[in-house]
DNA sequence: GATGAATGAGTATTCATTCAT
DNA sequence: GATGAATGAATACTCATTCAT
């Protein structure tokens, strides 16, 4: 967590580190993010970083919580969907709604990208914490899944959680790929990620999962 | 590819080498990855290992080969499937032995994973050519179950063989994860991972996934 | 250019780096010159020298500007000759006063010989430009000449300024080793240059030069 | 000077291991030439080139001494002008002469120039005891000169010996900048040298020598 | 609270030389 | 006499962190 030195910048200066800090650890792993380029960049001494944060992994992890409020509050601020909704119409909107946070939000998504499936230089434990704020979740879907009659009794409840996870992380990367838009692109602004549909290849992944999860009589 | 030097080593020293480089590849990324700790841990001399690699580049792409050989020979030395066999049969067999393969060489397949997924120190062109090859597979996979019947034919062939490699290449760590077993605990030998039941576990997913794809009729 | 970090240094230790470093690059040449012995002897961090100078090159472009700096100051400081002054007058001032500083600062010298002559680390460019810089100065010493009628007007003049400047060159190292004095002897102070009496040697070269340029009646 | 066994390999072998450490010297500096590339590029062993040369300074010394020898064999081997010759027919002669030398072997003239101004790895002794040599002969034929009249008798000799050699020793590269030739050009023999006009340069040069250290009457 | 100079262990890579085969 | 693998000190350069001002 950042010292309160950090929350008392104003505003435009603590954004203007923040997104210089995204930048950086959206282009280079933990190791390879330089501080010095931060703060460079950023027109800050290299003492004031210090009074900022503890020091890089301080950074890191805000960046990492960060990624997960700004998620949340991305579709928190859609129309979120009617509560007795049936649940694969939720997941198809979440899956739609999710790729198009990263679309919207590419470094920050890969920031996060990063830190769930390859770089973790801690260890596992600060991860888990989280990861285990979002496997949680995905349960209470899958046991909601149960409770509607969609999803057959029977199943694994962590195996569908992971199914549903896996897919849900990487479908985002799978749009981008499918569409050959390099990750940069969306950075800079040149490619409006508006025009790809991603409702279609939601609509027909769900239905795969419906269907296979679907109670067997 | 390393030098003839070093194919005319002694086995021993050689696999040496190999175990202590797969260990430090696995452990950090390319950039991480410290040349100067791996000849200190085989106790060879710096200049050595430069008679032996061209750089520590030649060293990687060489792990990532023997990954891709070591992964093709344990399956291939496995009772292979019969070839008309059904194609979810053939699936659910190669998921079990894909993970069983990432059970018995945990810090290999971990190299292999973070080279797919996430460390491009060469750019991806090096990589994207290994990837459109297992993607050419899957493809032909589909292909394959759309022919037998047991795919829908109307389903989008790169978004099956998204939904396919996607869950094919993150199952090994589920089971891991669902085990509680931390990958070092592989390594050390201290976990007997034959004692996991990844059939189960298997069957299940490729249930999911066959009832998913199937025609509708 | 050395970072401003440089010249905030207190004189002492500036100038302490400056001629440890004058030092090692007059007694090797630039690949040579060890940054890591520089800094072992001056007594400061190898990270320290990275913030003051960008790297290598940035010293050493650095130290051949301050060559040709002090030379100037060093000129100028003397009485310079009166405008007006017989051509040959001026090169027999010059001469001497030139082997003079190549005296008072033999390493500094040293330094700027090799770049002049031998050791161009970064192609021919950047010495190029110095080079036809001191060339277009003869060249305008030879056309005065000409022009004052004490130049033979039809001899090429690139082959007079050739002429010239290979002499004006060497007339230093050719002083101090007529007087079999090693440079090291120089810088140590253990010998008094002021001894030498360059000016008899180099009235009896301008002379000769004065005769076999001379116009031809 | 090189071992034995060195002398007794066939003729080819040899030649070729020489011409490439010229070529290796004559491209870096003493310490920058690297015999790992000439070993690789002779095809021979690392340890053979141990048996054939003491070290690397064993071989340099050597090529020193063999471009003065081919040099003293290339001037013999022409016409050598009569013994009764006026001496400043003679200096034409030469001039022109040795500056064909370093047309006609410009790797080999380059290994020698860097030695004679430049490169000096051991301190001067080695090359001093070259250098006396060569300027003995100076000396001989400044003597003779005087002798026989075309020197006036009181100028010092040391300077009128610094004054021929230095003029001598650069001639050849100022004709190969005033043609703008590269070196590299000529040892790839894509330069035909023996179109560029030495002898009209090495005339004017010698006339305005001749002139100059004529005798005073 | 801000600064930015100082630190030094860390990195990959090179290369002349040795010596056992 | 030939081989070529082994050596290890050497190179320039980086970077997170500290601390006196």
């Amino acid at each position: 967590m950042p010292q309160q030195t950090f929350f008392n910048l104003p505003d435009e200066k603590r954004q203007l580190i923040l997104d210089l800090a995204i930048e950086e650890f959206a282009q280079h792993d933990y190791k390879n993010a330089s501080i010095s380029n931060l703060v460079a960049r950023a027109g800050i001494a290299k003492g004031s970083f210090y009074q900022y944060f503890e020091d890089k992994r301080d950074l890191y992890l805000y960046l990492i919580q960060i990624a997960g409020e700004e998620k949340k509050r991305f579709l928190e601020q859609k129309s979120p969907p009617n509560p007795g909704m049936h649940l694969f119409d939720f997941l198809r909107w979440a899956m739609s709604e999710g790729a198009r946070f990263e679309f919207s939000n590419p470094l920050l998504a890969q920031v996060a990208y990063r830190a769930l499936f390859s770089d973790r230089p801690f260890g596992n434990d600060p991860f888990n914490q989280l990861q285990d704020m979002v496997m949680a979740y995905y349960l209470s879907l899958v046991q909601l899944g149960k409770s509607q009659g969609v999803i057959e009794g029977d199943l694994d409840d962590s195996l569908v959680v992971f199914l549903l996870s896996t897919i849900f992380n990487n479908f985002g990367k799978f749009v981008l790929e499918s569409q050959k838009i390099a990750p940069t692109d969306l950075a800079s602004g040149s490619v409006d990620y508006r025009s790809v549909n991603m409702d279609e290849l939601a609509g027909q992944l769900i239905a795969i999962l419906q269907r296979g999860l679907a109670p067997r009589n």
